[in-house]
DNA sequence: TCTATTAGTGAGTGACTGATAACTAACAAG
DNA sequence: CTTGTTAGTTATCAGTCACTCACTAATAGA
């Protein structure tokens, strides 16, 4: 009667389901029954997988880590120049954030805020992390010529961390009528040209 | 025995507790009775002032709506010069986050997101007028000579209110560790240096 | 074919949620 | 001092939540 699946295959789909729910219904509205409807499960059933609804979020958090590092990691191994690396790594998060819009979502909740420390603590992680490749890119590229002299690498992080996380909100406010890569892609180039020494002496307006 | 108000002021002092208790506690976990606690009420007394809980977050929605925009006409009324006025208007933003931190979260709430139209129509309302206001000084400062002539108004006020929201989020995640408005402005000069016009010619690197 | 393991179920629990109805008492006006 | 209005209470409801427990049956290995 019932498809029985292996505890591993059971696990990761339950933990893609919460991912796409969370999305759906909102990290704070989402509930066991929800997830084990879904799943094709009775609600009891999620526990079996998991010990607590807390487990559940703390699994979710950690295939999301492992999606951005690989990504990540994939861009620092193909792409070596500054203004590439920066480019591309942008780039990975907004194609992540894409495919999986509950992100901006759970970084938000109260599961994550309040509830789960350790929850936040890898999310917060996961951010240091992506700031520090940033910060490199920037590095190297000022140092090469590539970006002004007076660009202050933090900062200039800072404010490409800012452009992805404000442009998702826009996105989810705007019920996603527009590309995040196509449009993010757009105004990335617009900010990086903004940081990029002038290549030609400019005249007094 | 009990302290009895009129009716205006005991709405408007829930309304206040709400705006704070979403901060404290996140918008969708905050629930009637820890208004009514909050207030020295019972959980009914809630339904004597507001019909349905609904009816509680458009009146949060309301006030907040209501204190934005006068903080903005004061800009407007008070600083002419398109670069004073961005600024200004930046700043006010950070101000009114700092002191109501709940804005952003309820920006994010599935109250806002999913189950209340009228609530979210409002809010993106609000950022539209906002993101106007950016454009109308971004092409006047443009045009006068204050900011870079190959400037995008458009797609600069999006690179600002990004700005806004993406510090927003950094803010919350890193427990307020840092001020929003001190931060927010060393990053807002940053950004708003990369617009202004180059002043004096410069040498090629 | 038998057996041990374990994925999944049915029934239920206590805590909490938004909301209702009937009642009580504080206040303002005459 | 009386009286109408109304802010607030007590009691209660139906629904939902995460979670438990005893049980069943599908599967893998011998």
């Amino acid at each position: 009667m019932v498809a029985r699946k292996s505890a591993d295959n059971r696990k990761a789909e339950i933990v893609a389901t919460m991912l796409r729910l969370a999305d759906e219904l909102g990290p704070d509205r989402l509930t066991t029954l929800a997830v084990a409807q879904a799943v094709g499960l009775t609600q009891p059933g999620i526990f079996r997988h998991f010990p607590t609804k807390q487990d559940l979020w703390l699994a979710v958090a950690a295939q999301i880590a492992e999606a951005m590092t690989e990504a990540w990691d994939e861009v620092l191994a193909t792409a070596p120049a500054p203004l590439d690396r920066l480019t591309a790594l942008i780039q990975v998060q907004l194609r992540q954030i894409t495919a999986n819009p509950a992100i901006p979502a759970i970084l938000h909740s109260r599961e994550l805020q309040t509830e789960n420390a350790a929850l936040r603590a890898q999310f917060v992680g996961l951010m240091t992390r992506f700031q520090s490749l940033l910060v490199e890119a920037l590095t190297q590229g000022r140092d090469e010529g590539v970006f002004r002299s007076d660009l202050a690498p933090q900062d200039a992080a800072i404010l490409l961390i800012a452009l992805v996380q404000g442009l998702a909100i826009r996105w989810s406010l705007g019920q996603r009528a527009f590309s995040l890569e196509t449009e993010g892609g757009r105004l990335l180039a617009c900010q990086i040209n903004l940081y990029r020494a002038p290549t030609v002496p400019k005249e007094t307006a």
